[in-house]
RNA sequence: GUUCCCGUAGCUCAGAGGAUAGAGCAUUUGAUUUCUAAUCAAAGGGUCGCAGGUUCGAAUCCUGCCGGGGAUACCA
């Protein structure tokens, strides 16, 4: 036994290589920097990847990817790596294929460098020198009406980075900013002015945003009514579009008069508005609270909509914009991207003279490193259009600035369109993922109904939606169908979420037993592939959550958990913790494993904002 | 017209220039006296849209074409 310690002393000299923590590969690069007398040891970067399953190792070093650092041939390099492995006494065998070195270890260097470094493993694989400070904003509702299940895909894209670029030490500062004014919140509020009858949330027991959107709806529908009335009676107009009969019609005059009151600050408007508002933002803060979402500050576009004016005049006198024949102040963007109208040739603002006004208002308060924008990919234009303006005005941080463009969410019918009731609401949607997770706990509890149903339900529920939202790499259009991809089995976040239940189990029986996590372990027990298998993925996990930030991409670290919870359910099949044929120090080893494992699947899920419940 | 994204198994999707292109679902079959079967094991299923090019090596990079979607407002 002393001996066993004296050597996991000598295997915890850690170093630090691209997040894969192992004296062996730091060795060999020792190694290969002498034979090959390279000059930059910086230029040489060793990353050993997983041995494909069918070839004998646990890791495998690709010797093609050394060519350029070493200056040598494949099958010099990999003949030099060979004869580095096979001196190794931490190396069980050794495998040369073509230029891939496939290497087995010892359990116990395996698991010394591995699991036995849990505190490693979940600490912030970037250093404090390349933090840095991120503003990232995302939600960005409207408050005319509840949202669907496209915000929810933004809000859980949004939060999850977040919380992603934190886990990776980043300092971030989640910000939301909230579209609470102009026409389309002036027709909510005529919807309501003629259609309310001085109802509330309260009188009718409805979540302040359905309530709010309601009027909404109701508004569009009459809207309809009159521009086909308007029709009936001027025939002529039959092929002009909806949107330029607007204001030709009784009610769309009466939502403009809205809004220059609005803009006077008519106190009768105002306070309409500030009552509807207050409603839906309980809806919304309860939508939120739901999906886990906290911002650290919430930006209202009735504060920021005349930001960016003056900015644009002095944009004028620098010589970033000009002023076209037709009075209309332009920014020149190139062949790409051409001209960009950033103020009315009436002085009033368009859409990217407020983001000009915020994106500087919101630099000049944070500082930031850099500014994160998490909106779907039909802005992407506009995006590159904004950066390019503050590129042109002179500010030099325009640089760091990143649009994450998201794509759309469709149902197998096709898209979701508000106006033929095809979008899938997201209260409903929890609803309906909460009542399923709910309904299959209760089919596999039988009799014995756990007290804490409704809280597990949640967790399971939202963890699932959170995690099939997460799968897909951000920027693709995702298809979703609310029957047949909600499932509770395969790749889903119930799977990872069972395999913690499970080992939350074991340890509950183990503790009974009388084994501890501070029994002493004997990792060299831990020698099957399926132990092994745990370990070697376990290594990799400060790499996944670095490079999942750096491309700031959560589908990595979900496919990545995804994968260990399929080592894990193999190892627990195949390794039985708890068996009374286990020796108490096999026992002990296991229980330790499973510790380990449970601890990097929680985090994981954590840092996609997901829970894990008491039990499943 | 210009521009951006996508095209990989029946379906939904991973594949960070490298080995025999992988998962889940669906289909077929097997596993529960042993720590939770929301699990595990196995089978079938692929001209990686097409054609060139770069490379020792291309699903991956470049060019062209075909197909699908988005953007091309003094809308937000």
């Amino acid at each position: 036994m002393d001996l066993i310690k004296v050597l996991n002393k000598l295997s915890i000299m850690i170093l630090i290589i691209k997040g894969i923590k192992m004296k062996i590969i730091e060795d060999l690069k020792k190694y290969l920097i002498e034979e090959y007398k390279v000059k930059d040891e910086s230029s040489l970067e060793i990353l050993p990847e997983i041995c494909p399953q069918g070839m004998k190792g646990d890791l495998t070093i690709n010797c093609f990817k050394l060519i350029k650092a070493l200056r040598g041939k494949p099958d010099d390099i990999s003949n030099k790596v060979f004869e580095f492995f096979d001196k190794e006494s931490d190396v069980i065998s050794v495998e040369k294929v073509k230029a891939f070195v496939n290497i087995v270890l010892t359990p116990i260097a395996l698991h010394q460098s591995s699991v036995a470094q849990i505190a490693n493993l979940l600490a912030p694989p970037i250093d404090k020198d390349s933090a840095k400070k991120i503003l990232i904003e995302f939600s960005a509702p409207n408050t005319n009406k509840p949202q669907h299940l496209g915000h929810v895909r933004n809000n859980t894209i949004g939060m999850a980075l977040a919380s992603l670029m934190k886990r990776a030490g980043h300092n971030v500062i989640p910000v939301n900013l909230v579209n609470d004014r102009g026409i389309h919140i002036c027709k909510s509020m005529i919807g309501y002015q003629r259609f309310g009858n001085n109802e509330t949330p309260e009188s009718t027991n409805t979540k302040g945003d359905h309530f709010v959107g309601k009027f909404y709806v109701q508004y569009n529908t009459e809207l309809k009514k009159q521009i086909a009335e308007l029709r009936s009676v001027q025939p002529e107009l039959k092929d002009v579009k909806e949107d330029d009969l607007f204001l030709k019609t009784e009610i769309g005059l009466a939502t403009q008069k809205m809004l220059q009151d609005w803009e006077n600050k008519k106190s009768s408007v105002i306070s309409l508005w500030e009552m509807m508002n207050a409603w839906v933002f309980k809806g919304f803060d309860e939508t939120y609270k739901r999906m886990g979402i906290e911002f650290d500050k919430t930006f209202l576009e009735s504060n920021t909509y005349l930001l960016g004016k003056d900015l644009i005049a002095k944009g004028l006198e620098d010589g970033a914009f000009t002023k076209r024949e037709d009075g209309a102040v332009i920014v020149d963007l190139g062949k790409k991207l051409g001209e960009k109208v950033v103020l009315r040739s009436d002085g009033t603002s368009v859409y990217i003279t407020q983001d000009i006004g915020t994106t500087i208002k919101k630099y000049n308060e944070f500082t930031p490193d850099q500014q994160i924008w998490v909106v779907g990919d039909e802005q992407i234009l506009h995006f590159k259009q904004l950066f390019g303006a503050l590129n042109k005005m002179g500010h030099k941080w325009s640089d760091t600035l990143y649009h994450l463009a998201y794509g759309m969410v469709n149902l197998p019918s096709g898209k979701m369109k508000s106006r033929e009731g095809t979008v899938v609401d997201a209260d409903d949607l929890f609803s309906e993922m909460v009542n399923l997770a709910k309904t299959s706990t209760l089919e596999r509890c039988g009799d014995d109904i756990p007290a804490d149903i409704d809280e597990r339900s949640e967790i399971i529920g939202m963890g699932a939606l959170k995690f099939m939202l997460l799968k897909f790499n951000p920027k693709t259009t995702i298809s979703f169908d609310p029957q047949a991809s909600v499932k509770f089995e395969g790749d889903t976040g119930p799977y990872v979420q069972y395999a913690c239940a499970r080992i939350n189990s074991i340890i509950k029986k183990a503790e009974l037993a009388g084994i501890t996590s501070d029994d002493t372990v004997d990792w060299e027990l831990l020698s099957s592939d399926f132990e092994k298998n745990l370990s070697i993925r376990a290594l990799f996990y400060p790499d996944i959550i670095k490079t999942a930030a750096s491309k700031m991409d959560c589908s990595i670290l979900v496919s990545y958990l995804l994968d260990l919870s399929k080592d894990f359910s193999r190892f627990y099949r195949e390794c039985p913790v708890l068996s009374n044929s286990n020796t108490k120090e096999i026992k002990v080893a296991r229980v330790a494993m499973c510790c380990k494992i449970r601890d990097i699947l929680t985090d994981g899920l954590k840092t996609l904002t997901i829970s894990v419940p008491s039990a499943m």
